[in-house]
DNA sequence: CCAAAAGTGTTCGGAATACACCCATGA
DNA sequence: TCATGGGTGTATTCCGAACACTTTTGG
């Protein structure tokens, strides 16, 4: 490559944004932040950031998880690269963009709600600033294929959860309601949750136990191949 | 964004591989260039090329398309982003890399000879420049994925063809051996292949019916959320 | 006449689906 | 006492997997 195609070439930038799923017990939830500043100022977007040419993008995207949900470890899976020549009125831009899975609890609530930022529902999205929507309905085609062939359901639930909460999960996920019967005996027979003595006796009348995911247990499956199947 | 940040982050490139895949009848093959200049002088890669900052990827890679197979339309995907720091000696450059599937027949085979290029067979890929081993390896669990959810088989295989034959892709593509009465099942329940009048009386003693695939049907099935899967 | 590939049905087991009632408890 | 959600079993259907022999024909 001569220095002149250099010139040409190496003239663009690369940014990346999250798609941040968060699971409130009810539905499933995408975290927004409101754009700061020109263009689109004041709009809603996702977590977003520009990538230096010697730093990792995946660098960038801890960066963003932890500043968002001070969250140390979740499941990170990058989406694909949006490219499109329009997508930024500062340049050239790639938008490498990924998605992760969080646990949404109370704390973290409060703390998004302090900071201005927004968790909104699933099937609840508005128009959003650059080609933001597109990301969003491919991490959710993305989150629907793996939700049903792996149980990273379980990054999104408390450590303790019950069947129905998990059953709940599904259901949004997936966009279709089950029945309780069949879920139960699928998921028993998965062998991946262990039962608990605790019960929640909070959100029901007649308290649910508690169950927990067996990662020992998905770890020994996964080796052999293993295939779970919604 | 200040014009310093701008200095900063514009100053990556863009490039895109084609992992092209092609049948022959037997075997899967991926074609593979010989690298003309430094670095990895004389290394077989995959065909790729930088995106200017005004051009869209799609477009290189229709140009690379039509460039190594002479073929105007056929299905192609967008893999993911390669994106490691010190993927290449130049500079920072993110690789966004499609697959495609193409009908690998004799003048394809020929062209492709003709100009010092290499179908080389799905298992027996050699070691590459740059990261294209991962890049491969990435399209061929992607390839697995669709090739049993869709029937994108066919674009691999010329338009009338016997069942042996997409048995045999189908085999190949999926790593594993597959019995003939149930494939057959599988296959004419799906309800997307129309038989010909027509038999290939060259392949074999007892000449085999020649199949075509029904892309109309296959619209109308798409249509209401068709489900294939092998 | 025989090697090589084409073509064809049945059985079995496991998974998915459909479906309805009793239980415990807080209000 | 009753409304709310928790918890349980069975019958049917469908799909995938296993499995062996006959047919055609070029050499």
């Amino acid at each position: 490559m001569t220095s002149e195609e250099k010139n040409i070439y190496f003239n663009v930038a690369i940014a990346t944004s999250l798609v941040l799923f968060g699971f409130d017990g009810e539905n499933l939830r995408i975290l927004f932040i409101r754009k700061k500043n020109e263009p689109f100022k004041g709009g809603l977007m996702l977590p977003s950031g520009y990538v230096s040419p010697s730093e990792s993008i995946e660098k960038v995207v801890d960066k963003l998880m932890e500043k968002y949900t001070q969250v140390s470890y979740s499941f990170t899976e990058q989406l694909k690269a949006f490219s499109k020549v329009f997508r930024n009125p500062l340049g050239r831009v790639i938008n490498v963009a990924y998605y992760a899975l969080v646990k949404l609890d109370e704390d973290l609530l409060t703390l998004s709600k302090k900071r201005g930022e927004e968790w909104i529902e699933y099937s609840q999205i508005p128009d959003l600033a650059f080609d933001h929507n597109e990301v969003i309905d491919y991490a959710k085609e993305r989150l629907k294929r793996r939700v049903k062939r792996r149980p990273i359901g379980f990054y999104l639930l408390p450590k303790y959860f019950t069947i129905a909460q998990l059953q709940k999960l599904y259901e949004t996920a997936l966009n279709r309601e089950m029945d309780k019967r069949n879920f139960r005996k699928k998921i028993f027979n998965s062998q991946l949750i262990i039962e608990t003595e605790m019960v929640d006796a909070l959100s029901s009348r007649k308290a649910a136990k508690l169950y927990m995911f067996d990662a020992d247990k998905y770890q020994k499956l996964s080796l052999k191949g293993y295939d779970f199947l919604f």
